[in-house]
DNA sequence: CACAGTAATGCTCTTTTAGAGCATAAAGAT
DNA sequence: ATCTTTATGCTCTAAAAGAGCATTACTGTG
């Protein structure tokens, strides 16, 4: 009789990680069940037809949010899970994109991604906290001229300019340096400050899977125009630039934004206007259809500011 | 009795699959085994620390080939195993750089990827085969508007400027006109255009993963300076230049290339020159150790050539 | 109704970067 | 010595990117 319990051992599970965002009234938000602290997620099964399926059906169970585009995010072997329990994970997370809508079970919410990574928000400048506790505690961290070096690229520090797309490096940073939550977990007897200037923790290594997701989202957006699918189907160029500038995490040039999107012949007017703008009212823009499938294939830029 | 043939059934297994590349004389290789016919790849099993390890210790396993710079392409669930076999297998693919040196076992070597991708070389124009079988063939097969201009782009129809990045979307388009020789494994009865205008096959959707491989690191190279692990210690600009040069599949304009390099102090005079350059003697350069890691988290520009 | 406040929108100016090409230098080959 | 070949230094031009000024067209207030 083969032994059964060993074939157990050597099955593999295959889980499926969402990050879907969404941009609503300037905020850039992530979908999350249990209350904020999980990303959607579930294993691959064998109903399912592909894994981009697996993980449609999966959102759509958990959280009964419609999906638009998703791409594949990253692959990794779950070493969580020690092996000698039940075989080891392999985990495949993706990136999505929706128009936010009201979701329903499982605690199934929206969040502001900033809520994760406060000091990732520099669209009013650096935020305080960076400078107040962050920052110290990176450069207390940075105590070998690699480290130095490496705190200083990632953070901006030493007179170096703030790179928006670092944000898995910024937070596998504050993870070496035990600076955040997650950390405790894996790390019997650490201990890390307290207060909410690291951030809320999530479950597992769902906070590093979005960060790798929003680092994608931040440099995707600068060559792709993503968000074709983060805007309603008429909007002013003005709602159009804070929907970039929530996902950038810093502010545009406004002329610029606009010269840009103009000579890219992205967008068309529809003859409408809004005119609840608070000054003078805004004409209204929808994308050009015939354009998106190029785009899908080429590419797109975008402008930012450089200070 | 539990039956044990539903708990293969259920059973996942996870493939690794390497596409491998190397720059040698000017000719972009990648490590193949099978005598050509296939990528290095195995199963993940529960020895491997990670996928990654995993990966190497395949790689290492059937070419005995030193691997440095590792990154992961995609990951896939590999359908061609029908769902009444053993279970489904999830493939995970990865991008490696190298410098080449002698291989070893399992018919492993190196072949230049313009093998199975002949109509990607573009270092001496436009090769004549795209003119004369190629794109006749692709526009035969688009006889819709959506076709035609799907084709225009991604082959540089209609006085549209050839993209090179475009790798995946041509051989993908190929694929679906029936004009690869893999579409030919998995539709009985079709036929496709005998001939090397097509390029070479390989086992299952390896030449895809290829390709994926190729287009990833012909987009990379615009943004990161990449060809750190492909060249000796010591180097030429010229063999710099032909190397990316190699890769991209196109000519870059000389001076230009230089400075670009110049400006980003990539790069530091060794003292020495090489006197076999055919004309006058060239300097000899290495790249600056203590860039490199600033690099890695940042990243570099590279010129074409625009005709 | 004049006036202030707030955006939208049109333009200009400057700096950088990118694409090209000319000219000269330094080797080996004839 | 001259020709060929590659290396290397510089200049020119055009396009892209970063900034800011000025004007226009609304809303709300005295």
């Amino acid at each position: 009789m083969p032994d059964v319990s060993a074939l157990l051992q050597n099955t593999e599970s295959t889980e499926l990680i969402a990050v879907i965002v969404a941009v609503t009234a300037g905020d850039p938000r992530v979908l999350t069940i249990g209350g904020g602290t999980a990303l959607p997620s579930g294993s691959f099964e064998s109903g399912h037809r592909s894994l981009q399926a697996g993980l449609r059906s999966w959102v759509e169970r958990q959280t009964h949010q419609p999906l638009g585009y998703v791409e594949q995010l990253y692959t990794f072997a779950d070493s969580d899970r020690g092996v000698d329990a039940a075989g080891r994970a392999i985990s495949v997370s993706y990136l999505g994109l929706a128009r936010e809508s009201p979701v329903s079970g499982q605690q199934a919410g929206w969040q502001s991604w900033y809520r994760y990574f406060p000091w990732e928000d520099h669209r009013g400048g650096a935020p305080a906290l960076l400078a107040d506790s962050v920052a110290p505690a990176v450069v207390a961290w940075a105590d070998t001229p690699s480290r130095r070096r490496r705190a200083a690229i990632t953070f901006g520090l030493d007179g170096r300019p703030w790179n928006e797309e670092l944000v898995l490096q910024r937070y596998e940073l504050l993870y070496e340096a035990g600076l955040v939550a997650e950390w405790t977990r894996r790390h019997v007897g650490g201990t890390h400050p307290e207060g909410a200037s690291y951030g809320e923790k999530m479950a597992l290594d769902h906070r590093r899977i979005l960060a790798t997701g929003i680092a994608r989202l931040r440099t995707k957006i600068k060559y792709r125009p993503v968000f074709f699918e983060l805007m309603p189907a008429c909007f002013t160029l003005l709602q159009l630039q804070q929907t970039v500038e929530a996902l950038a995490g810093r502010r545009l040039h406004k002329q610029n934004f606009r010269r840009l999107i103009d000579t890219q012949d992205l967008v068309e007017e529809t003859g409408a206007v809004a005119t609840e703008t608070g000054g003078r009212p805004a004409k209204l823009f929808r994308f050009r259809g015939d354009v998106q499938d190029e785009r899908a294939i080429t590419g797109t830029k975008l402008p930012l500011l450089r200070s």
